[in-house]
Order: structure tokens, then C-alpha cells, then sequence
DNA sequence: AACACTATTGACAAGATTGTTCATAAGCCC
DNA sequence: GGGCTTATGAACAATCTTGTCAATAGTGTT
């Protein structure tokens, strides 16, 4: 039968002395601790998604061992949240970044359309926002300001726009944002294999043509008569 | 795991006559069990993935012991593998059937976009392509055509612009067709979020409306000079 | 009816994963 | 230094997951 010996000599057990070696333990603060197992669990979560993340991978890819990790965390569902909460507020700090970095120009848009991916490339968070949309997990706090961003854009275009005598309705400019948050996010994930598979360069430079191709698509757009 | 009793009793544990019910079995051909399971096999990876999916959830869900999936594929990579090659199949049929069905010509851009996006949607092929990109599994059987639907769309669009004397390049086309897939599948993971987000309806009518507005930009470029 | 073939399953095994407990030790304050 | 707080890890436990094995039971063949 499993249960084995009683646990009467357990506490016998465990008082027993040390063997030999005190394997020498480094004490960091809890905040550092923190950050540092952190810091494993969002390399995790972008390579291998929420389900992917594994307390003693973590653990021992940050040098501490799973108890500790469960010590600063309580839980694996609380790291995975705790990590995935802090993942989307940089990439939301990133994307404000990269947006407000090339000022809505419209000379500018393929700097911005750049900015903007390498903003979601650099350390996976296009792979992260699609995990978490696969996984069903909510990403309210990247989404909250892309509103913000319509509405920025939006009154950029009328403004622009007020010269010709033509007013774009603000779900055109919507419309627009969408476009280009699917083709920039799914870019960071399917983009070499697309491009690829349809004959055109993988590379790095391959990725950067169809991006200023995009931005001609996009001010083709925006340069005429709104519907 | 605990050690548990050591193995001398075993094979006098297993002769042991059958207590009392005699389970009723049902037995089906090889052919059929295989295709029954990997119809469950396949919701579960719509649903969490190639690694969401578990041998005996599967099982359960097809009504058999977990065993009688490990006789039918050998091994759960077997299994996941069997089963993303049969949706990676299922998606490049239905997507040549959708874009077959709506021949292209451009008035009807509208509709092959609808149609591949059904095609996308339905049975959540969509997200398998995004569940396999993102866990680094090849997706070959899906995209071996997609240089094929470059081509033909190209062939067509060198046909129709020879009237007006301009020659659209190839790569512009295959940038079309690259910004269209990844629209159309970011749009079954991310549309209804992308959509809210913005500030316009998430609702069916909201995707279609995204999608005509889709097509009208890119028939809005096809009737330009092409560069 | 006897037999061969094989689909199916219960029982077991080994490893992985999460969580608990307790002893230890590192750092800090008096 | 002495004592307190707490970060850390070894050992253990419980559950989950994949895989093995042998027995059982349908199905078709002779």
C-alpha cells in the first residue's frame, strides 16, 4: 500500500542533521527576488505561452529553487498573473512609447508603423498578446488606450483633412488602427513565414519593405476622399 | 511518487477474476476509432493548443480508456502530430474551396474576403495556424499554395491592368496578399477585442463592416497605378 | 463452433508538477 | 553579540500525465 511508513518518524526524519555541505545561500530582497524570477517567468510566457510556464523551470532558470518562487508568489496562477500583468504594462508603456515618439505625421507613418513593431518585437510582446488572446486571458490593460490612439488620430486626420473639404469619419480612422494593429502584431509572429511562403524575402529588410509598403497603402487612404 | 508495494503480488492481482459488471465494450473499426478521436483531438487544440492537449482528456471526451488512443496513434506526439496535419489539411482545403468559389474578380473582393474569413472562423482554423505559429510548429501543408493564390491573383491583375497601360509588380501583389492573411487570421484571434477596443461594434456586423472596408482599401489600390 | 485477429480496458509504473512543512541561515536592529 | 524577521531550500505529499502490460471481448473466417 502507498502510504508507506506512518508519520510518526517523519519529524525524526527531518531533524536529522545536515549531511555535510551548507550549499551556501544568497539572500536577495524580496522586491529584487521578485523581479529576478519575474524577469525568467516573461522569457517563458513569450517562448511558450501562459500554459507554458513551469515553476521549476522558473525556479531554475533563475537559480532559486520552486519553493522560494512559491514563497514570493503564493501560487503558480498568481506568478502566471503576476508576470502577464507586468508584461502588458510594458508593452503598453512600449507602445505609447514607440506612438508618441514619431509624432502622427503623416510623413512620418512608416517611422511610426516601424517604431510601433519594433516596439512589439523587442522582447516578444506581439507573441505575448497573441498568447494571451489564444489562452482567452484578457489584455484590458494594453487595449485601454487604443481608443486614445483612434481619437488622437482621428483628429489629426480632420484637421488635415479641413483643407479639402472632406470629413473622414472617425470609424474610417478606426478601421484603420484595427488594420494596422492585426497587421503589425501578427507580423511579429507569422510575418517571415508569410512572407516567405508568398515569395518575397524573409529577411529582416524583407520585413521592412512590406512595412513601408504598408504605410504607401495607408497614406494612399488617408490622402483621399474619407468614406 | 510514492514507491508504493514492490511487484511480487502483481501478476496474482491481475489474474484476479473480473468483480462483477462486465463493462459492456463497444468496438469500432481502427478507422473510425482514429477519426473519432481526432475530431476531439482537434477541438482541444482549437482550444488550448498543441500542449492543451492530454491523452486522457481526449480520451474521456471520445468516450474511450486512454489507452485505446495510445494503441491507435503510439504516442501523444503521434497524436498531435496526426492531428495538425489532418487541420492543417482541413484548412488548405477549405481555404482553396473559398477562394475558388469566389473567382477572383475584383467587384467581388469583397466576398472571397468574407468567404476566406468564414473559412478562417469555422471550426477555428484560424486559431490552430496561430497556436502552431506561435509553438514554433511548422504549418507547410497550409501555405504551399499561398504562392500559387500570389501568382494566379497577379496573373489576373496583370490581365486587367494592361488596358490602362501600367504593370503592377509582383511584389506589390504578394504584399496584398500577405497584409490580407494577416488581417483575416489576426482578425478570428483578436477581432472582436481589436474592434471593441476601438470603439466600434464587436458583433458579427462589426467584422463584416471591417471587412468590407477592407476590401474597399485594397480595390481602392489595385485600380491605382501599381508601383 | 472453434479459432485468429485486434480493439478495448483495468492496473500498474515512472516521471513531472504543484503545493506544504520545517529547519536553516542571511541580514537587520537593539 | 543576541534576537528578530524572513528569504531559502531539502524533503515530502498529492495529483496529473504519459506509457506499459496483460487480460478481456467483439468481429470475422474457416
Amino acid at each position: 500500500m502507498p502510504p508507506a511508513n506512518k508519520g510518526e518518524t517523519l519529524t525524526e526524519q527531518r531533524r536529522r542533521p545536515r549531511s555535510s555541505e551548507p550549499p551556501a545561500r544568497k539572500r536577495r530582497d524580496a522586491e529584487e527576488a521578485r523581479e529576478a524570477i519575474l524577469d525568467v517567468a516573461e522569457r517563458h510566457l513569450v517562448e511558450a505561452g501562459p500554459a507554458g510556464i513551469r515553476l521549476q523551470e522558473v525556479a531554475a532558470d533563475a537559480g532559486v529553487s520552486h519553493p522560494t518562487v512559491l514563497h514570493h508568489f503564493g501560487s503558480r496562477e498568481a506568478l502566471v498573473k503576476a508576470v502577464t500583468a507586468r508584461a502588458l504594462q510594458a508593452i503598453h508603456r512600449d507602445l505609447v512609447g514607440a506612438i508618441a515618439a514619431s509624432n502622427g505625421e503623416v510623413e512620418q507613418l512608416s517611422a511610426m508603423l516601424e517604431a510601433v513593431y519594433r516596439a512589439l518585437h523587442k522582447g516578444g510582446h506581439g507573441r505575448v498578446m497573441l498568447w494571451l488572446a489564444l489562452s482567452g486571458d484578457s489584455i484590458d490593460e494594453v487595449d485601454a488606450n487604443l481608443r486614445g490612439v483612434v481619437d488622437a488620430t482621428h483628429a489629426l486626420r480632420r484637421e488635415r483633412c479641413a483643407d479639402k473639404g472632406i470629413v473622414p469619419t472617425r470609424d474610417d480612422t478606426a478601421h484603420l488602427i484595427v488594420l494596422a494593429a492585426l497587421a503589425l502584431v501578427g507580423s511579429t509572429v507569422m510575418g517571415p513565414t508569410l512572407l516567405q511562403k508568398t515569395g518575397l524575402k524573409d529577411d529582416e529588410a524583407g520585413g521592412v519593405r512590406f512595412r513601408k509598403w504598408l504605410s504607401k497603402l495607408l497614406v494612399e487612404h488617408l490622402e483621399q476622399r474619407a468614406v
